[in-house]
DNA sequence: TTCTACATGTAGGCTGTCTATAGATAGAGT
DNA sequence: ACTCTATCTATAGACAGCCTACATGTAGAA
């Protein structure tokens, strides 16, 4: 049972980034745990990928971050800007033309 | 309207090709023809990404392949290998896995 | 004191996809 | 004859993003 990351995640870590952040503002290690949840299970994201991610989405403007300390533990919690949601948008709409793509292609069909 | 290339189909192309040869043996030209036909006109997949790609799962002993001349034109022709059909069952239920973990992280949730 | 959970972050590697380019034949149109 | 398009294979190098591994530190439980 080969698993879900490693490559196949590639192009739709922004989609699950922002759609992680829709809801509620987040720092990254809850953003690691949510994903985890979210997907069941399925969904382990190192920590290497998070952060990065998390950066350059900042950098872009979807995203906007500001530091806190809870429980003498710094966070830097992330939240979606209006430019992210626009995105977020954008990327479920995307997501709907991949899978359906790929998936009309996977179907199997009749041997000739 | 974002293209669904460039990116997102890296780790699919395995899948995609493996696919498109499962009912019948193709060559490389066809097999980018079939990819676009199949996907609606959605998959636009370059010879560069294509023509590694199968001598990459050649390699792999998923697919063997020959050379035809037909009308002049020396085409290589591939066909899935019994490797290549399990590989293919793997590759699919990936898929299934892959869809619903990335979707139902996507999936829009009530704002706190 | 040790271990685990919490929390952020970077450097470097890996690898597969894309762009751009190359070469060649066949057939239609001008 | 010439050009253009379609058919057909192929490679080199660029690019980008995800991963592994490592570094650093606090808090609380055993």
């Amino acid at each position: 049972m080969r698993d879900v990351n490693t490559d196949a995640l590639r192009g739709h870590m922004d989609a699950l980034l922002l759609s992680v952040l829709e809801s509620e503002p987040l720092h990254g290690y809850a953003i690691i745990e949510a994903l985890q949840e979210r997907s069941g299970g399925t969904l382990t994201v190192p920590t290497g990928t998070v952060y990065p991610a998390l950066r350059r989405l900042e950098q872009a403007g979807y995203l906007a971050s500001e530091w806190a300390t809870v429980g003498g533990r710094k966070r830097r919690t992330y939240r979606l800007t209006s430019a992210g949601r626009t995105a977020l948008a954008g990327e479920r709409s995307a997501w709907q033309r991949f899978t359906s793509a790929i998936g009309s292609v996977l179907e199997p069909r009749p041997t000739k």
